[in-house]
DNA sequence: TAGTGGTCTAGACCACAGC
DNA sequence: CTGTGGTCTAGACCACTAA
């Protein structure tokens, strides 16, 4: 009972929200009332509020008080793994087929994703799940960012988890969208209006692309799944 | 410079381990020596510890010590926003056509992605922008965790935005595909062979389960966008 | 201006896991 | 055993803002 006294007040005010016992807009006891009700030290209530504020179930305001805090815009926790431990986690065999390499100076014509000046490395290919095309990627890597790329070998492992591995990053940007295979029928082994799903994403390190991708999967082979709680 | 001095720390140490000069594994120094480097109490340390752990970018142990974290799962941080909200914020006009509505007893045949027993809803509309179909929207609600919705008017305002203010609710499951637009077709005034992306999303309360949406959308109307940094 | 949250101090005892 | 993080105390001063 004496363990973790913060999070059990942080679990007694929860519950108030989530069961709507207590509405949004409702002001919620001060840091000193809880204290005295729970005859702890303040920093200890405030260890309990600071931690709901942050998850967004309160606001708090000074001299006003603490309120519940209304819905807000709805967030969710995407994963987006890497496919090798997608399909292994499946109990398929994974492989990667590189179909194109080719290294670009900085006079290239710009490709409109990734506006990095500078040499880049443009590779497309397909990572494959027991002998099935399973979606297809294509991918510019910025050679300043990452030189190892130079003489990595992308012919059986992906680039994308060498990436993980050797290059930091700091920040991402995702686009999901849908797409007809097209150009991609081929390479995927389906119809050109075959609906597939399509990743796309921006990476930086400290203002610095990256690397860019675009993963194409056909539809009935991949989807994405996120879990959540609200006003996180 | 007095502002806030866990927050410094947390980003000093920050930018240790995203520059990459702090490898993963790497060995972070103990809080008392935090504590005697910053001239600070344990606890403003501890703080600006806690919060890096939290974000999991370290991980503590006992005795041991605290270590940079590796890289774990890609996480990002996907919004869903209301749809009114996303069209108005274009500056284009927001409708909801409410298309069927029907009420169905604990008796009828199971729909798959909605076990609930009990009464429940049932809605189909499409979300108008500026006259043009935006997306195809199928919804259950559980009557039993909504009953206001029994009397709701949805033929103006969309069940969604109706639902997040009246109906608290805890976890969300979300999946995100790809498809054609099928029978869809028509509300959607565009080809049965033409790609739409796909957003279900299943709503619980307490174990409850609250609602079930499926959304259908052209593709050339709307993509998700997400932003977030690693190990998050 | 008074009340609230924001932040910090300088200790303390404990639990746990390496050594 | 010993060092580390985990948690808590009983204060303190400050910043902000709603009344």
């Amino acid at each position: 009972m004496t363990r973790r006294l913060d999070q059990q007040i942080r679990a007694d005010l929860e519950d108030q929200i989530r069961s709507g016992a207590w509405a949004p807009g409702h002001r919620i006891p001060t840091e000193r009332e809880l204290m005295a009700q729970y005859g702890c030290a303040r920093m200890t209530v405030n260890k309990a509020l600071s931690a709901l504020a942050t998850a967004g179930l309160i606001e708090r305001r000074r001299k006003a008080g603490s309120f519940v805090a209304r819905p807000h815009v709805q967030t969710a926790v995407l994963e987006i793994p890497d496919i090798a431990a997608v399909i292994e986690s499946r109990g398929e065999a994974y492989s990667f087929r590189l179909l194109s390499r080719s290294a670009t100076g900085a006079a290239a014509p710009p490709e409109a994703p990734f506006e990095a000046g500078g040499e880049r490395l443009a590779l497309t290919g397909v990572h494959v799940a027991s002998g099935e095309p399973f979606a297809h990627e294509h991918r510019l890597i910025a050679l300043s960012a990452a030189p190892g790329a130079r003489q990595a070998d992308f012919s059986a492992r992906s680039p994308g988890s060498w990436l993980l591995e050797n290059v930091p990053w700091t920040l991402a940007r995702h686009r999901i969208s849908a797409r007809a295979a097209g150009e991609l029928a081929a390479p995927l082994g389906v119809t050109r209006t075959a609906p597939c799903l399509q990743v796309e994403r921006w990476t930086w390190r400290r203002e610095d692309p990256v690397t860019y991708v675009r993963q194409v999967f056909p539809a009935d082979r991949y989807d994405l799944v996120a879990e959540f709680s609200p006003r996180a």
